[in-house]
DNA sequence: CAAGAAACTTTGGCGCGGCTAACTTTCTTC
DNA sequence: GAAGAAAGTTAGCCGCGCCAAAGTTTCTTG
């Protein structure tokens, strides 16, 4: 059996770049150092660096001036991550919520929920699909400024 | 009228000191940079760089080994983050969630939450104090696994 | 297939927010 | 009021995640 590396969670950065790494890989097929770092709004030197680590923890293999694939541990983590921002925009979606502010506050939001957190998110939203009764009275408090 | 330097947001960790300063002026009435360091388990020494950084931003007033006291704008900072803080807490009480969680999770997320998503969940949290059937259903399908 | 364009990498640097160690000031206690 | 304890400060350092500039490799195109 391969060692594990202690390997603390991982950090906002890290989870934001699998995010769109994996997306792009499900958009386009491939991921390029020159479109992470479009998506992302950093530099390609940055976008290099990060990778390389990435390659180091095992999270996907990484060939010198040749691109990128996510390893199963990456790919795996990388759909919980973007399960879990999907599942946050959906919650707040239902809550009438402006589509720009959401996108902001997901993205700050998303790498401090915890699973437990996210499962009660969840059934919330279950349950408030079938009450749009309710969902309608929130909204009147919020028009009522 | 005095010149406002251009002044970013605030960062998480300003956040974070302002709402335990406030807590221990409450509680305590004064903030020392001991206790101040306790309750944010972190050194003595950062407590006082901040410290200063505050000063220079105007949202306390500092006294070198004498003491801090908030200033107008500082408290009334200190205030929304405190109640922004209580109003997720609450929010998640309401959903069944562990208090450890609870604190791990809004620890975390406050920081990144805008106003408008805020009122949002604050309607949706008068609303459901008043559907205990509908938190309950949210319960029985958490508590199924 | 040569040469310019585009993509990628390396190097060195920076700000933030932490830290320890050493020092100074203030408080306490006898 | 002297001396030790406690609180506070300063100096110097570190890791993270970003950057610009310069160098290298690969792609494109006439």
């Amino acid at each position: 059996m391969p060692r594990k590396p202690p390997s603390r969670p991982p950090s906002s950065a890290v989870e934001d770049y699998l995010e769109r790494i994996l997306d792009l890989i499900d958009t386009k097929g491939y991921a390029r150092v020159v479109d992470i770092a479009k998506s992302l709004r950093i530099s390609q030197a940055s976008v290099t660096s990060m990778v390389q680590r990435l390659d180091a923890e095992g999270l996907l293999h990484y060939e010198k001036y040749r691109g990128l694939v996510l390893t199963a541990a990456g790919e795996k983590l990388a759909r919980n991550i973007t399960h879990r921002h999907q599942l946050l925009t959906d919650f707040f979606k239902l809550l009438g919520i402006d589509d720009e502010v959401i996108y902001h506050d997901v993205e700050g939001m998303e790498h401090h929920i915890s699973p437990s957190t996210l499962r009660a998110l969840e059934a919330l939203t279950t349950a408030l699909r079938r009450q749009p009764a309710l969902l309608a009275k929130v909204q009147n408090t919020l028009d009522a400024h």
